[in-house]
DNA sequence: ATACAACGGTTGGTAGTTACAACTATATTC
DNA sequence: GAATATAGTTGTAACTACCAACCGTTGTAT
């Protein structure tokens, strides 16, 4: 059906392009809000939670390198950190060989509160995903990595900061 | 392969649920950091452009129904009409039955400027598309969708603020 | 018919997110 | 040992967003 536009091949993918570029748009959007309302649940802000998660998944690392993972600058990551110092969700492990550098370490009170959302949340996204057929279920998340990883690679060649 | 994870089924539906919720989360900021770049091309802020692409693509409307499209709360969406009403992206149309609403209108700049972004972004993706087989092109914008209105329908009926 | 509740929108105040620039302290290099 | 580079922090400013209070219009009830 449709063989108007099926004919030839560019069409197809300008529209393609113009479908995945509203798609996402509309997913962030619901994907801020829905970040939004959770976080108050936990005391903690959504910059927050995503740093907790950044620093479980890839382990300790330094204010850098944890502003690399979340594509923040290292001030904003800064500060990241500084709140969850505060909040006791991670310490600063013993400096080594460079003076300069501080280490990131999530404390065994940031782990249980990221099991916790961790949980809450994947008890969501099963019952979300229930209403998908199997092979969807799996390969969703596969495809969403390489949209990522693709956007990301994208980006980062050029990390021209305007147009 | 793997088979041992795959014996069950419910291993293989949290296991998936976990990676779609790690997947989501990397995209979320990923582009949540494209969108912060590009936004100062066109001198307009992120959020004022989702406003006019919402107005765009589902017509003229009132404040709080570009809000509810945006899922921010009314007085949000009344400073992101008076910012591109500033900018004369957008005219108020003339008030009819009821005295009480505005009905928010994309003007002939806006569309303008709306094309001209569209047309930036439609580029980087249709490049980006180019990397993935014809079949997984066309069905990421329906997949996609189909995630998106999924987990909006899923907040909408309690509409609970916390928790 | 008039009081009053409901609604749409605006404004004030506040909190969170983020970047850029300036700064401090530690490391490296020549 | 001085100059330079690097890691992190702090000051400042713009953007995003909510809640609460408000104004004016509309609808309803007595």
């Amino acid at each position: 059906m449709d063989s108007a536009l099926r004919t030839s091949h560019r069409p197809a993918l300008l529209r393609d392009a113009a479908r995945l570029q509203e798609a996402l748009n509309e997913l962030i959007r619901v994907l801020q809000f829905r970040d939004r309302d959770r976080a108050c649940c936990y005391d903690l802000s959504v910059s927050q939670c995503h740093a907790l998660q950044a620093l479980i998944q890839n382990g300790p690392m330094t204010v850098t390198q944890l502003g690399g993972q979340l594509y923040l600058e290292k001030s904003t990551a800064s500060r990241l950190a500084k709140a969850l110092l505060e909040k006791e969700l991670v310490r600063k492990r013993a400096p080594r060989a460079d003076g300069r550098v501080v280490i990131l370490q999530v404390t065994e009170a940031g782990h249980r509160l990221a099991r916790k959302i961790l949980n809450d949340l994947s008890e969501e996204y099963r019952n979300l995903l229930e209403g998908f057929e199997p092979d969807v279920r799996a390969a969703l998340p596969l495809l969403l990595d390489r949209l990522t990883q693709t956007i990301s690679t994208r980006m980062d060649p050029e990390d021209l900061t305007c147009c």
